[in-house]
DNA sequence: GCAAATGTTGGTCTCGTGACCAAGTCATGT
DNA sequence: ACATGACTTGGTCACGAGACCAACATTTGC
């Protein structure tokens, strides 16, 4: 095995980890499992990690930028609803690419809310982890383009960004409970819809 | 210990295991803690269940019934718009007032998911589990009001249920990892909107 | 080119925990 | 009193986490 810097090493790990954690789920993803995945010995991997804990946080938190770069293709020019189907669309391919992954990823959020301060003593886990995500990549690029568009939204773009983020949430679950995409590509669709009619200023109300 | 039937076992020891996985979640489900906390011990666990897996199963059965009932005081006579409000109204105090066992009840669903063949060999666990709670109820409600209202959905009914039903997915780990009851009340709100708004007929399209 | 710091190996040990089972005991109806 | 079903006891077996270690390899600073 080649050497590399505890840094790298660290990285390499993580990688692995987050294989692992994606074909057998957060309960199958051992130290053990994973230290073989990634090819190194268990001693390795605790002489890079503190504990268990730390190295899930790095998984969430990798998984979290995997993630991310999917949006990094997202066109900046364009209006409002182009925006919102992209958004969308890009999201959807990336839970239909990659759910088994997603799915981790949910365990994972479950494992960090359940041991909030056993894990991140006084630290705000969601924030932490999340709103580089969500909360700060999808609403500004809603509200961006809204602006292009000069319109005044009927709902605060950060709670269309939340509707959003967290429908498909659920879409990861129905995925994987029904394994049906195409129907699932229709609730894409249907979420597109709403967002964009949510948006728009309506008639009978303010 | 006083002596019941195997049956009644079952029924209490159900009971309490529902508890259990609700402030400890599935991994601190353990059946040391299960048989503890209904006062039993853990040889009667294993003497009313053939493994921990059918213990799991009806947990998830026993925790839907539950959720079931919250939706028994729907009014049948309401138009569409008031039964969509009431429906994600009802789904929303229901999780507030139990988040700690539908987040766990999610988990027991993902590791459903991931076992399905061990578990349920060639059935489908989402079918069994799920369809008489959502599937049918949440469903079979809207199509009824929409008829009330001689309303033809712009969108198919089930595709309607379906969307609201895996928004309040979403919406259980919104508020776990928030803890912002009043922003996830507006995401019911919201909901709520555009529930409607994708059923009303467009001027649009067809 | 050498020494010190850093990373690697592979193995072992303990500790806790979890699922599960076999053989026994007890209650209850007949 | 005795058969049957209901429960108890005490254990087995497996496995994961975490810690430790002693020798070895590779860099890096000097």
């Amino acid at each position: 095995m080649t050497y590399l810097s505890a840094d790298e090493r660290r990285r390499v790990i993580v990688d692995a980890a987050v294989r692992v954690i994606a074909t057998e789920g957060l309960a199958g993803a051992t130290t053990r499992r994973i230290a073989d995945q990634a090819g190194v010995p268990l001693g390795t991997l605790h002489y890079c990690f503190r504990n268990k804990d730390e190295l899930n946080l790095l998984i969430l938190g990798r998984g979290h930028a995997t993630m991310l770069s999917a949006f990094e293709g997202l066109d900046r020019e364009a209006g409002f609803e182009a925006t919102v189907r992209e958004v969308v669309a890009t999201y959807w391919r990336w839970i239909r690419d990659h759910h088994g992954l997603h799915l981790s990823l949910m365990e994972l959020l479950m494992w960090a809310i359940r041991n909030k301060e056993a894990v991140l003593p006084g630290r705000d886990v969601w924030a932490e982890v999340n709103a580089p995500f969500g909360g700060d990549l999808i609403a500004s690029a809603l509200a961006a383009a809204a602006e292009r568009d000069g319109l005044r939204t009927a709902v605060p773009v950060p709670e269309l960004a939340r509707f959003l983020i967290h429908r498909m949430d659920g879409l990861v679950l129905e995925l994987a409970e029904t394994s049906d995409e195409a129907s699932c590509e229709r609730q894409t669709l249907l979420l597109a819809d709403a967002l964009v009619l949510l948006a728009l200023p309506r008639q009978g109300s303010g």
